[in-house]
DNA sequence: CATGACTGCGTATGTCATACGCTTTAATGC
DNA sequence: GCATTAAAGCGTATGACATACGCAGTCATG
């Protein structure tokens, strides 16, 4: 009880950031009394990156954001690394809701996906900071656990429910980089990113002219009129990663079945 | 054919780096001789970047490599961040062979997958090249066009056929990442990838010990002895993608009877 | 009340990308 | 053939930045 952790093997080796993540750092007992939090500096990272992007957030900026000093911040982190991920880790926010009892499957991971890549689009700049391993900070870890609550019960076998889990939200991740660069691209030149599009087949016409592309060449005759909206794309992608992931689901339930 | 560029539009404005990728820089006909070649900054980068990681190349390294002042890199390349993209384009190889006459789109679409895996792990660095936006350098567009090849004649639509692109690759380009971060991860622990594996689990399983996670739990009592290769692994969401679109591929030839 | 762990943080170091401008080179216009 | 002038190589300078080190002040514990 003395130790508000919980009970943690004691000869158990945990890397210093995952430590500091899941708020296992001890009663610092002796000297004068912190003048921040962990917390606080996290939520300052956040919203200097929200205001002007990744590369405005600097040790520096945050400090004098904070009115401390420089160095004063590698009392709370080990490195700026380990605050950067911290504070996707925070910024990413809580997932929807869980998977409803009764509820299918597929309805609770589309909203899973879908978290995701509200999320992304929430707070852009996460997409800049790297993955840094598997799942292991603790906003991280809760998301895991609404991914696999989702697939409970599905038949699928542990690692493939782990692959899966992986599949979707690489895809939100994917998606979410490839439109949240066109758009910032877009917006340092000052166009919209329907602008942006345009100017992109004009400049890939031009260069495809003179080449052998016939198959990129057919595509751009046939695009012309038809123009969808990003949320008809994504949700392309996604229902074709659900369709194949039904389709396995149901092969797994007739398999079980026949062998009752 | 005093023009070895063809024959462009000469009102067309393309960015400088696109220009510099497609090699449509002018003769450098005043000056003095140039004593080096866009091709080889290129390539002196990608061999900085193979042998010590992207972090080791900096201009000066790059410069240094080469017998060269740091600065007369400028001449070749207008910014540090337009050499990256142009070395992950070339380093990025030939892409897999087209589809063959005859073909089915599925084999070549798994031919062109795999290739886009072959590359980033060739050339693991990559993955830390941030993708400027969609697809404008030579390379790209080349492996883009055999990319729309393998989907010819599968009655997609043109924005479908592109979206589903983008899927396979995005797929491809995630699961690199991931499993690359963590083997880089674990080597920098100096232990196997295997180890590392272990060791997230053990890590896991104390932290989630006390709260409530049910389905990681559930997860981790099951998945014990089976253990999935790499392989298996990435073939399953390129499995689970593929067969969603072969999903709609059949929908769409059966409604294309139905209508005929 | 003294000890010493811990605080904030000033200073210093080393690394980078890159702006600027000088000197040398060599193709072009006369 | 010679003056002109664009372009090459690159030395130097600038301004960010992460972070190592160490010091002086603080405060719970023996």
């Amino acid at each position: 009880m003395g130790d508000p952790d919980g009970d943690l093997p004691d000869d158990f080796e945990l890397p210093e950031n995952v430590a500091l993540a899941w708020g296992l750092r001890d009663r610092p007992s002796r000297g004068p009394k912190r003048s921040l939090s962990l917390e606080q500096v996290v939520a300052t990272g956040i919203r200097v990156a929200q205001a002007d992007g990744i590369s405005a957030v600097s040790m520096s900026r945050v400090a004098s954001e904070l009115g401390v000093g420089t160095m004063s911040l590698y009392r709370y982190v080990p490195t700026k690394h380990d605050l950067l991920d911290l504070m996707a880790d925070t910024a990413y926010g809580p997932p929807p809701s869980p998977r409803a009892p009764g509820e299918g499957w597929r309805p609770a991971l589309t909203r899973w996906a879908e978290g995701n890549l509200a999320a992304l689009r929430r707070q852009p700049w996460i997409r800049h900071v790297p993955i840094g391993g598997p799942p292991i900070n603790p906003n991280a870890v809760r998301w895991m656990e609404y991914g696999f609550l989702a697939l409970r019960g599905t038949g699928l076998r542990p690692t493939e429910r782990i692959s899966t889990i992986l599949l979707v939200s690489g895809y939100a991740r994917s998606w979410a980089t490839t439109t949240g660069d066109l758009a910032e691209a877009a917006a340092r030149t000052g166009q919209t990113p329907d602008e942006a599009g345009q100017r992109y087949w004009r400049q890939l016409a031009v260069l495809t002219a003179p080449g052998p592309y016939p198959a990129i060449h057919e595509l751009m005759a046939e695009v012309g009129e038809e123009e969808e909206t990003d949320e008809a794309e994504w949700r392309f992608g996604l229902d074709r990663i659900l369709d194949g992931i039904e389709a396995l689901v149901k092969a797994r339930a007739a398999g079980q079945t026949q062998h009752q």
